[in-house]
Formats: C-alpha cells, structure tokens, sequence
RNA sequence: GCCGGGUUGGUGAAAUGGUAAACACGGAGGUCUCAAACACCUCUGCCUGAAAGGGCUUGCGGGUUCGAUUCCCGCACCCGGUACCA
C-alpha cells in the first residue's frame, strides 16, 4: 500500500458511510429499546401511567393502518406511511405533546390459512414467524413505536374483547326514536310491560321461549338470518356486500360469487345509517373517500307507493308497494316490474293468461306460472356478472296479472325482470319509460305504453312513442298529470314530490321515505382462521351469548383446517365450516349463568370476518393490558375524547392506503357508535384526521410472452430495454415478488442506511401522490447526511469541530428559514418540502465552509432528527449532550431572520421582466415605484411609451402597464 | 355512462394569483490526484445568438385579470371509485 493510499483510507476514517451508519443505528435502536425512549404515559397511576408531567402535555394519537404479516416479507413500498407517521410522531413529540405512537399486527386471515393448507404448517406458527420477520425488519428503520402498546389480533388476550364486543352488539338493539343503541333487556321489559306492543297482537307472556328468541333476533344489532348471502365456492366461504367487485367476483381471489339463501349472522349496521353519513361532516378527512362513503351509504329520498293488484283476477296479495324517487312522475307509470325473487309473484300470477295478452309478454309459455318459473330459472342461472354483461338488453316476463295506479286508475300490466333488483328498495317498481332510461328500453323492447308527464325542454314535443330515449329531468315542468282530486301541471320537479306525497299520505297509499343502498354486513365466514364466535345453540335452537367468565372462547386445535372449496362455478354447493368437524368442541355441557343450570349446546362452528380485529384495534393501544375492561374510560377520555375541533374526538392522525375507503373505515365507525351508545367509550368516531398515503409504483419488465423478468437485470439502451439480449416491454405498476421488481428495505439499509432510506421515502415527492421507486437516486439523500455530518465531524479525527461564537448574518437568515419552513412542513406532512428546505440550508453550511458555531450545528441536528434520528442522536452525543434528542425542543425560528436583508424586486413592464432590483424588504410602495421607474433597464423597455398604470406589490413587483 | 383526482425539464418534483422549474437524480465541464474513486466548484427547460441579449414554455382551445401552473368555461388523455340503486 501506498503512503498516499493510506492518508487517503485515514482521511475517510470517520466519514459517514454505509457501515457507520449500520453501526450508529443499531446501537441507537438497542438505546431506545433499553431506555424505553418511545413510551408514552397514560394518565394516572395505573401501569402504564405515573409521569404526570409528560401526560400533562397535549396529546397526538398518531396511528397507521397496521399490516397484514405476510410470508413475503416488506418490500420499501410498504414504510412508506410507517415512516411519515414517524416523522410527523417525532416532530410533535418535540413540539410539547404527549405522543402515542405504536404498531400491531393484523393477523387473522386468508393468506395464511391457504399457506397452512398448502404446507401443513400451522396458521399461528406461520404467522407468528412472520410477524418476528417483519419486526426484525421495521426495527431496522427506527420507528419510534412504544412497544409495551404492540400486540396481533390472533392473541387471546385480545381477541377475547373482540368477542367480548360482539356480546355487546349481540345483546343490544337500536331505538330508532332516541337514535341510539341500548341493551336488549330493556326491550324486553317494554315487550313485558305492554309499553310497546308485540307485533300481532300477542302479549309477550304468551309467547313461546323461540317465538321470543326469534322476536328479539328482529331487533338485535347481531342477529343471524337465512337471507340471500354471497356464496363464493372457490373460497369455501359467504362474504359480505362490501367484498364482492362490482362484476361479482370475490375482491380476494377473483372468483365467481352466487346468491345462495343460508343462514348467516349479519351485523344491523343499516340502523346507524344516518348517523354514519351525517358524521362524516366533522371529519377531517380526504373528501373523495368521505364521497365513497356517501355513496355506498347511497341515501336517497324518494316515497313508498302502493299500487292495488288483483281486482277480478282471483290473486291472493291486494298491493304492490314501490319504493320511488320520480313520485312526481306516479302520472306517467303505465306498468309495474317486481324482482324475479319477489315474493309476491307466486301470489299474484292467475292461472291463465288475460284475453289477448300480447305474445311479446308471455315469452311463448302457456301459463302466467310457467313462464314466471322459467324466467326465475333463466334469471338465477345469470351468473352476476353475466348480468352486468347483459344489462343493457332488458328481459322479463309478464306475470298475468294487473295493478291499478292510484292516480290515473289505469290497469297496468305487472312483469317480473331482472333489471330490478331484489336487494335494493321494496324490491318493486313503478315504471315510467317516459322519464326512465332503463324503463324506456325495457317498454320498447316489450311494446309497453309511454305517458309523458315531465314537458320536455328540447324540441321533441309530448308524444313519447316518437322519442329516442327518455327525457330525465329534474329541471321541467309536470304535464299531463290531473285527475278530478289532484294536478301536479306546471308545477317543477320539487313541487309536484311535495304535492303528489302529501295526496297519497292522505289517503294511505304512500309516504314520503329515505331508503338507502347499504345493507346489513354479513358477519360470519366458513374458515378456520378467525376469532370463534362466543354463541352457544341450545337444544331447542335458540342463540345464546356467553357470559364474559367464558372469555376469551379460545380457537381449538384441529387435525384439519382447510376450509372446504369447491369448483369455483359450481353455485349449488354448501359451505362447510373447518371448525364443525371438531365434534368434541362443538359439543359442550355448560352453565351459563342465566339461571337454567348445566345444559348441552353446540357452538356455533362460523368464525368472525377477518375485519373484526380491525374494527376497535385503536382503543386498545390505549390500554393493552386492561384484563377487567376494554379500555379504561379515563384513558380512552385522554387519547380519543371529543374535543374543541374534534366535535366526535378519535385518532388525531390515522394514515393508511385508500383501498380501505368503505370496508375497514366503515366498520370501525360503526363499532365506535355502538359501543359509545352502550357507554363504553367517548368517542364517537374512531378517526378524526384520516390520510391515504400513495402508493411506490415500480417498474415492471415483460418479454413477448408477457412474463415479467426481473427488474434488476434489464438493461438499458438507446431508450429501449433488454433481458438477456431480448427486448422487453416497460410499464409502470405495484412492486411486488410475482412481478421480479421488489426492492427490499433491508437491501437500501445495506446500501446506505436507515436514514438514508427514510429521507428518501419521504422526499420522493408528495405523501399523497403514488411514485415511482428508482434505487440510483436514494444516493442523493445519503450525500445529504454525508454533508451534514461532515459541517459537524471532522472526517481524520472523529471530532466535532464545531466554535463557539455567534454565526454570521447569512447563516442566521438561512438556519432561521429552513426552521421556520421545514417545521410549517412537518406539521402539515409535507415532508418532502421539509427536506428540501434543510437540504438548502446544508448546501449553505458547506458552501460557506469553515467550523460551524455550535448554536447552528445544535439546531441543523435538532432540525433533522424527526427525519433522520439515528444520524441525529449520534451527532448530539457527540456535541456532548447525554440525553436523547428524540424529547428535545424543536428549534424555534426568530422573525426577525425569517426575511431576507435584501429582497429580489421584479420589475415588469407589460408583464415581462425587465429589470431586478435589490431593495429592503420594508420597503414603501412610493419609493419602490419611484426606484423601478428610474431603473435605466426599465427606461430602455419602456422606450418612452405612456405609462398607463402601475402596480406595485411591495417588496417583491412592479407591474408598469403602458398604452 | 356517472363521480372524484390528475397532466409542469431527460427523471422524481417545487411554486395556490406576482421572477415557472426550489430540492434531488441523471448529464456536461472543471479543481484535487501519478491515476481513479470520493469530495468540492460551475453549467444544465426549449429555440436563437460569438456574446450581450432576444423569443418561447406548465396537455389543448377560450375567458377573467395589470398579471394565470394557480380562478372560470370547453376539449383530449391518464389514474382511481362506481355502475340496471328505481
């Protein structure tokens, strides 16, 4: 070796390199662990309260959607919202608040059902190894979690609330006058007292033990039923609405999805509605995911109106209600369609068809009943996305029999078609293919009548058997539209709803109503990785809940817990639950404590929807070991209350990927309210403050057989791309192990460093704008902290050379600036602004050259060290300070070196800039105006031209204006 | 179709009515070095010009304004959500 290469390798003794880094972040991360530095008191004295001074602060409860522990492992995709939480965590940690920030596992789940299905290996085992794999990896990165808080939804402890909580639901129903849920006894006192009357008449002593079980089944907010659910073979289970795509396939696995009538418990999530839309309103949260909400709560007011049926024909029902927004249109209905499924239909069909009926309603068949039952048939056998596929096309069939609309008195003849939908309003409709698109095709395909009672605006005139499509409008006047009692003519839209609905509630035929378009959630899943749900059936059937003693009801042990699948097409299949071929567990002679002693039950076999551990997971961060209560009401009271601001209280920052829009964050509310209106909690809303950060896109390499290549060995040239000497395709897409483009966190801590990956993460762009990863330019962030600790470190000794002594004017303004700036930034999670603004303040320091006085090199560590904390205690340790830097204050900026000595003034003259001056920034409007008009650049451009006008925005423009 | 978001240099981006392109990647040149790497310095939207300078530029077309990436209207394209919801 050279005498000069070894200067050279002394020189770079104590640079900031990739193996520094990996030494200073493992030593800090073994520090915090130790000192427990990331523990956040609660109040009191309870066991994880005491310091009263730090609870005595504000508080942030600084939360982020906890993962999944998938067998794959993080690619850098996935911190991205973990290490924003942390900064943002960070930053207010030194900006006076108490923070609780900490991270669990949601850990129920397919994924590692179908792996232990595959390999025999135990869920749990699998799933508790991943999860050690993933915190080995999260630790890497320094998140600042307080991990006496952390725990997975599969540990009893646990789970055993969130049994605990379906009890809750279970023994609760809604009063819908006092809008809030109250437990269920006191229902049954007022069944008892006769306060509120048993529907037919009966009193509720007479009723039999299962005729009262399955009166209260009505009004639980859990209740199980044999409504039409979603039946997926290819998974083996029933999934809920908000699970299926919108072409009918399940959101996981893509499989085909049938309607099939089990009976399944369902979750009354449809009570809390309104409340769950209205709330919305004191969120502060993204609107187009507050929109998604709305929509898929899909309020809508329209009326119920009944039509008579039957007069003549010897049918069993007398009327069909509908339910209808277009009420002021009830003139132009000139035909009704019920759902296939309807269970009206087989009431109403005659036993022959009318005298005359025309043949394109009949479809051919002999009989009314015959060709119903085949359209029921054709119907059912559409799969739903054969339905959507064929949604244009309208299809039905007349059922024979006829209704009278109340207000015209016309017959209207009665089809069933599967463009009306059994799931939504009464499951009926009043057709006016006037004034409806889809009624306008389905009555030119079936040659039915059209009315025009809506004037259109355009010139096609009143006789709708001439138009092309319907005229929707909710900006006309009504025509045609009289009887001898009521006439909605020349009233607009609004009017004639408010007219026409007070008429048919005079009569009882009709009222104004709100119907909505979600339904009640589905709650039970055929699998075996999920929390059990702690009901018992008794021997005459009847479900009964178990006492709180008997929780947690623990998962047994099985031999076999794949749940059974089936040809994904094949819709005439049954589920099976793993945990019912378990005879000894399902079987059990208990007491229940209800007084009727030791009985036999069987378990219910379904286990819980994998979002039941992500529906209350916030509040127990709050208080993890609590094994009397759910949450200690005090506690809850501090982190989550309702507060000035926060009118529903919750998380003060939830951040997560907008995938969960409606499932998850609908949920939650909903959980929330219940148990706020049982008075377990505070809040009302779980999360005051929601951010959907984006997502690392990748790129993704294909060959001409579309088989994605890894990433890493394509080579770029003249613009085109190549693996292995083949051309390959590029598009942008998710990162990924099946698309060979995953890069990995542990391979850039490798590289560069915890910090580095950090700043990167962060500084790649917006949080909430998906990016591309690109792994040449992570370089740039670590030459940024190489700068940084070499203003402070001198790179042969290892010491810090930093002066005593005052700084001069400009690195005062600089250091003032980025404070001022990256701290607005941080707090509005901005973070990539944040980095730029200390990155120019770095370049200034080292431009400037020269030992930095201390003041300085405190403040830059301070300034970086919610960003970079590995970096940023080291280099505080090493200024001499023996506490963290993690509870230091966050630098406070001076005004007075906020603005700059000099200021560029811009001078336009017709709106181009024609000269620059340097001028104060205090500036007058006069002088400056006086200073531009004397400027010789400015003189020149005018060229003698009138001067018009000039406006002067002091210190920064001057605009002259000339004829 | 409907609803929401977006389109700025070679690339990620910044600026929310006032100097378009901060900060970073990449690129070019230089200093240091026997040499290279590192580091540091300079330049880097496009066109034109020897230079000074001049002209153009935020998807496209209009409008409001002294002034528009920013506000308004229309259009194209991209991304997300949703879809026979009566």
């Amino acid at each position: 070796m050279s005498e000069n290469s070894a200067a050279a390798e002394a020189a770079a003794a104590h640079r900031y390199t990739a193996a520094m880094a990996a030494d200073i972040e493992a030593r800090w991360q073994d520090f915090w662990d130790a000192e427990g530095t990331y523990e956040a008191p609660n109040p009191g004295d309870g066991e994880l309260g005491g310091d009263a001074v730090q609870a005595a602060k504000p508080k942030k409860f600084i939360m982020d959607m906890f993962p999944y522990p998938s067998g794959s492992g993080l690619h850098v995709g996935h911190p991205l919202g973990y290490i924003a939480t942390d900064v943002y965590a960070r930053h207010q940690r030194m900006t006076g608040h108490n923070v609780l920030h900490t991270l669990g596992f949601d850990a129920f789940g397919l994924p590692a059902e179908q792996y232990a299905v595959q390999t025999g290996t135990h869920p749990r085992t699998s799933t508790e190894a991943n999860m050690e794999n993933m915190k080995v990896q999260l630790r890497r990165l320094g998140l600042g979690h307080d991990k006496r808080r952390s725990f997975a939804t599969i540990d009893p402890e646990y789970y055993k609330w969130t049994q605990w909580i379906f009890v809750q639901i279970f023994n609760s129903w809604y009063d819908t006058e006092a809008q809030t849920a109250r437990p269920i006894a006191e229902l049954v006192a007022q069944f008892e007292s006769g306060e509120r009357a048993v529907s037919g008449g009966r009193s509720w002593s007479a009723l039999s033990a299962t005729e009262r079980a399955d009166l209260l089944s009505e009004y639980r907010l859990a209740y199980a039923s044999d409504a039409p659910v979603n039946w997926c073979p290819g998974l083996g289970t029933v999934l809920a609405n908000e699970e299926v795509t919108a072409d009918g396939r399940s959101e996981r696995g893509n499989f085909p999805v049938f309607k099939a009538k089990l009976r399944q418990w369902n979750m009354r999530i449809t009570a809390y509605a309104d409340r769950l839309l209205n709330d919305l309103d004191g969120l502060d949260w993204p609107e187009a995911i507050k929109l998604q909400q709305r929509n898929w709560i899909g309020r809508s007011e329209g009326a119920r109106v009944d039509f008579a049926v039957g007069s003549g024909s010897g049918v069993g029902a007398d009327k069909i209600t509908v339910f209808t927004t277009r009420q002021d249109t009830l003139f132009g209905a000139t035909y009704m369609v019920l759902a296939p499924e309807h269970e009206l239909v087989d009431t109403i069909v005659p036993a022959a068809w009318p005298e005359s009926t025309h043949d394109v309603w009949t479809g051919g068949h002999a009989t009314p009943a015959e060709a119903v039952a085949k359209y029921r048939a054709f119907a059912a056998s559409k799969s739903d996305v054969e339905r959507q596929a064929d949604a244009k096309e309208k299809t039905g069939v007349f059922t024979g029999a006829y209704a009278t609309n109340p207000v015209s008195g016309e017959q209207v003849p009665v089809f069933i078609a599967d463009y009306v939908l059994m799931g939504y309003g009464t499951g009926a409709i009043m057709a006016v293919p006037a004034h409806d698109t889809r009624d306008f095709a389905f009555a030119r395909a079936f040659e039915l009548p059209m009315r025009c009672v809506v004037q259109p605006s355009d010139d096609r005139g009143t006789d709708a058997s001439v138009w092309d499509d319907a005229f929707v409008s909710y900006d006309a006047e009504l025509v045609n539209s009289a009887n001898a009692e009521i006439s909605l003519d020349g009233l607009g839209v609004v009017d004639a709803k408010a007219k026409i609905t007070e008429w048919l509630a005079a009569r009882s035929i009709g009222e104004g109503t709100v119907n909505f378009r979600l339904r009640d959630w589905l709650f039970s899943r055929q699998r075996y990785w999920g929390e059990p749900f702690p009901i018992v059936y008794g021997e005459d059937g009847i479900a009964h809940a178990l006492p709180e003693s008997m929780l947690p009801l623990e998962l047994p042990e099985v031999e076999d817990y794949s749940p059974r699948t089936f040809d994904a097409d094949d819709a005439d299949t049954v589920p099976e639950p793993p945990l019912s071929r378990n005879e000894d567990w399902v079987n059990v002679t208990l007491d229940l404590g209800d007084g009727a002693g030791l009985r036999s039950y069987r378990r219910e076999t379904n286990t819980m929807p994998n979002w039941a551990g992500s529906c209350w997971y916030e509040l127990r961060y709050l208080d993890p070991r609590n094994s009397e209560k759910l949450v200690d009401p005090a506690i809850e009271q501090y982190w989550m209350g309702p507060r000035e601001g926060q009118p529903h209280g919750g998380v003060d920052l939830y951040v997560g990927g907008a995938e969960h829009a409606v499932l998850h964050l609908l949920y939650a509310r909903f959980w929330s309210k219940v148990l706020h209106d049982l008075g377990h909690i505070s809040s009302v809303e779980p999360f005051h403050k929601l951010y959907n950060q984006g997502m690392i896109q990748a790129f993704v390499y294909r060959d001409s057989r579309q088989i994605a290549v890894p990433a890493t060995e394509v080579e770029e040239r003249d613009g085109a791309f190549y693996y292995q000497g083949e051309k390959v395709s590029r598009v942008l897409g998710k990162m990924g192990k099946s698309l060979k483009n995953a890069v990995t966190p542990d391979e850039i801590c490798g590289e560069y460093g915890a910090d580095t990956l950090r700043l990167y993460e962060m500084a790649m762009g917006p949080l909430d704008v998906s990016r591309p990863w690109d792994t040449r330019a992570v370089v740039g962030q670590y030459r940024l902290l190489q700068r940084l600790w070499r203003n402070v470190v001198d790179e042969t000794t290892g010491e810090v050379t930093v002066v005593d002594g005052e700084a001069d004017e400009a690195t005062l303004r600089a250091l003032h600036k980025a404070i001022d700036g990256a701290g607005q930034d941080m707090a509005g999670l901005r973070f990539n602004t944040a980095i730029a603004k200390v990155t120019e303040l770095n370049n200034h320091l080292t431009k400037a050259g020269g030992a930095l006085p201390r003041t300085v090199a405190e403040q830059l560590v301070l300034l970086i060290a919610p960003l970079a904390p590995h970096i940023a205690e080291e280099l505080w340790r090493k200024l001499g300070h023996t506490e963290s830097v993690v509870h230091q204050d966050f630098p406070v900026a001076d005004p007075a070196y906020v603005v700059d000595e000099t200021v560029t003034c811009v001078v336009q003259v017709k709106g181009k800039v024609r000269a620059r001056l340097e001028i104060s920034p205090s500036i007058t409007d006069e002088e400056l105006e006086k200073l531009a008009l004397a400027d010789a650049g400015v003189v020149a451009a005018l060229g003698g031209a009138e001067i018009r006008k000039v406006i002067v925005r002091a210190p920064k423009l001057v605009n002259i204006v000339t004829a």
